[in-house]
DNA sequence: ATCATGTTTCAATATATTTTGAAAGTTCAA
DNA sequence: TTGAACTTTCAAAATATATTGAAACATGAT
């Protein structure tokens, strides 16, 4: 397999998965394109290897950008704008982690913690069912908050420790 | 907050949920729905609850019944089908996560595998970049493939275990 | 201030996914 | 074997999501 064929199996692999994760395609796609790059790529050359328009690219980019997935790489003497992606993959999924965390896991706690005082008797089985099912969902959503909460902030420990270690 | 309003909120917000990883809402809707339901309900139940139409109910329930989140239940005496949903919500998760491991996960990993073998000189810049990033999101990709299959099989023992009790 | 070189926006369009509902299929009691 | 009760299928329609591309906008060198 020639390594640009390998590249484009990737980029589609990851673009489906992506997909199967409420991520669109072409973000995806764009994330494993510059995941591969040796060097940062141009808006110009994400639309040309993934056969997108400027509008679509521009989209995306900018999406992965606000996830901190991509950054912009300037290069002196150039108008042009870079992208590279963030090639520690560890990273990368604490990133996303983060993302997920406050988009849905955060709204839905705050859902379920407002319906777990509802009106009726506590005697009335169909109360009794409904409370104890957002109870233990709400405990396990509780778990899965503190969990990731600790992931997140071991990662970023770990980031200002490389970057205080440059001053230091 | 009435009963009914409190259902109907908690159906909505887990079926948005549900959209957001690639389950489509319907399903979401209807497993919610059973989910927080004192008894089994019919598939005309459901039709009612959640103004959907009988094809789309049987469609999402033989979905859920894939997933094992949902089961068959047989009234003596009647003819319709009830179900009804696994109420141990990490039983559930963990249903979930075992669906995805083998329909994303597995994949990609196998793709992952077939790229690790490309043409060409480890010394060429681009060649190397390829091979790191593939190697390195393969590393991962296995840690979590690992991770997972731990807690899916801590559930089978928990279940078996359980079950294996009652014939003790 | 102008122009060349980019970037961003967004309404129209294309694509993909979900839903409907009527028809076909199944099951079982009589 | 019939037919009532219920379930399943699937093509068409509706809805939701993603993409295009041209125009508007920004920036900085001259």
């Amino acid at each position: 397999m020639k390594l640009s064929e390998a590249k484009a199996e990737f980029v589609q692999s990851w673009g489906i998965l992506g997909s199967q994760w409420g991520i669109n395609r072409t973000m995806a796609q764009i994330h494993a394109l510059l995941l591969v790059a040796a060097d940062p790529l141009t808006t110009e050359e994400i639309m040309e290897q993934l056969s997108i328009s400027r509008g679509n690219t521009n989209m995306n980019v900018r999406e992965l950008m606000d996830w901190n997935l991509l950054q912009k790489v300037i290069v002196p003497g150039e108008r042009k704008e870079y992208f590279k992606a963030e090639k520690d993959i560890w990273k990368a999924a604490t990133l996303i982690m983060y993302q997920r965390k406050k988009r849905e896991l955060d709204p839905m706690l705050k859902v379920l913690s407002l319906l777990e005082t509802i009106e009726g008797v506590q005697t009335d089985k169909d109360v009794k069912a409904f409370t104890s099912a957002i109870g233990d969902i709400k405990k396990f959503a509780g778990q899965a908050e503190k969990t990731l909460s600790t992931i997140i902030k071991a990662e970023e420990n770990w980031f200002w420790g490389s970057f205080i270690k440059l001053f230091k």
